[in-house]
DNA sequence: CTAGGGTGTTACCGGTCTGTAACTTTTAGA
DNA sequence: TCTAAAAGTTACAGACCGGTAACACCCTAG
């Protein structure tokens, strides 16, 4: 019963990529080492000897989930090199298919609903990570040439976190379905400020 | 070593309000049903003899938790009797108390987002509620004299289950500490459509 | 006073979890 | 080809989990 998952590359790659996917789809304490290590085609030893503990596996694919993300934000400027408004439209495109694509939101916000603990390794590196999603936004939204580019870049935020935790409790069909209606109308009216 | 919760009132009640709060502060899954009779000052038989399992447990908290936020919904009305906007205004209000009071967002969200089975028990439960809860607002736009109060109560309802999920993840300071400045200049803007 | 329901106590079941030890096999590089 | 590192295998420890059985107790309604 061969995975579907990355066929024959190194096994800590490989166990990155399936503890991604199954983190993702099933909650962090949703899911054990055993059947990462199973479905990945390999076994517990040896992503024992490739990351210290749970916790630390954890926090090496939220940074890799960061790191997808960030070259996402690559491909804005690539696109549209230069013309800032026109990317922070593609942000809006780009989280709207997130949206419709894929139900179970953001790896970091459900990572810090589960890991309720205060001291939690994984807490401080979610906070930097979206720490740093936030300053790129912000600035991406001052140099779209919008005045109260923090106001608008964390109300962009919010909506965007906001919709992708309600698709997990009410399903696409609510309140997350109007996010490019909401998320347009939003930054039309900061420009017209 | 007596628990603060609930004194001397009948067990059932006592487990009911303990797990409330255990699954609040530490999650679902974070939380066994020895610490819940424990801090409730009983023991797990009485549990087991209350609530069919710990699924159902859940849902009743849910439920219990539900019919609180109801009882605002009925404060709103005495303080503004037939004011819907002043209601929808002190909506804004108690929405910004539950952020700087409180740090762990709504208990649907986060049960949604920890119960991640397509068909676990709660999950029909969080999805009914939710949707009263969007009924609720809707209605209180509509009576407001909105014009578009779906798309502003969708707007609303994104921007606060985003404010509580960002303080889980960056904290208070972060995003979600504009979210009164929002949700005023957006309900400003509908009403001026 | 007595009967019975609600409650408390203890022990246990089978399962799952993270993490480790000791050993064998495979793989890759000089 | 030889060697050394990486990976696989098996077994296990120790803890925790949800849930149940059997039995003792207490308190109140009749």
């Amino acid at each position: 019963m061969t995975d579907g998952v990355a066929e024959r590359s190194r096994p800590r790659d490989r166990i990155l990529e399936t503890a991604q996917d199954m983190f993702h789809k099933h909650g962090i304490k949703g899911v054990g080492v055993d059947a990462i290590t199973e479905a990945a085609g390999t076994n517990k030893m040896t992503l024992y000897r490739h990351f210290e503990s749970k916790d630390d596996l954890v926090i090496e694919c939220l940074r890799a989930t960061a790191a997808k993300a960030s070259r996402i934000w690559d491909e804005f400027e690539a696109r549209h090199p230069g013309d800032k408004l026109a990317q922070l439209h593609a942000w809006v495109q780009k989280a709207s298919e997130l949206l419709s694509v894929d139900s179970r939101g953001c790896d970091m916000a459900n990572a810090a609903v589960e890991l309720t603990e205060a001291d939690h390794p994984a807490r401080r590196v979610i906070k930097e990570l979206k720490e740093a999603q936030r300053e790129k936004l912000v600035a991406l939204c001052r140099d779209a040439g919008i005045g109260q580019a923090e106001l608008l870049a964390d109300t962009l935020s919010l909506l965007l976190e906001g919709a992708r935790v309600s698709m997990q409790s009410v399903g696409a069909e609510g309140p997350s379905a109007q996010f490019v209606r909401m998320a347009e109308s939003l930054i039309a009216s900061f420009r017209a400020r």
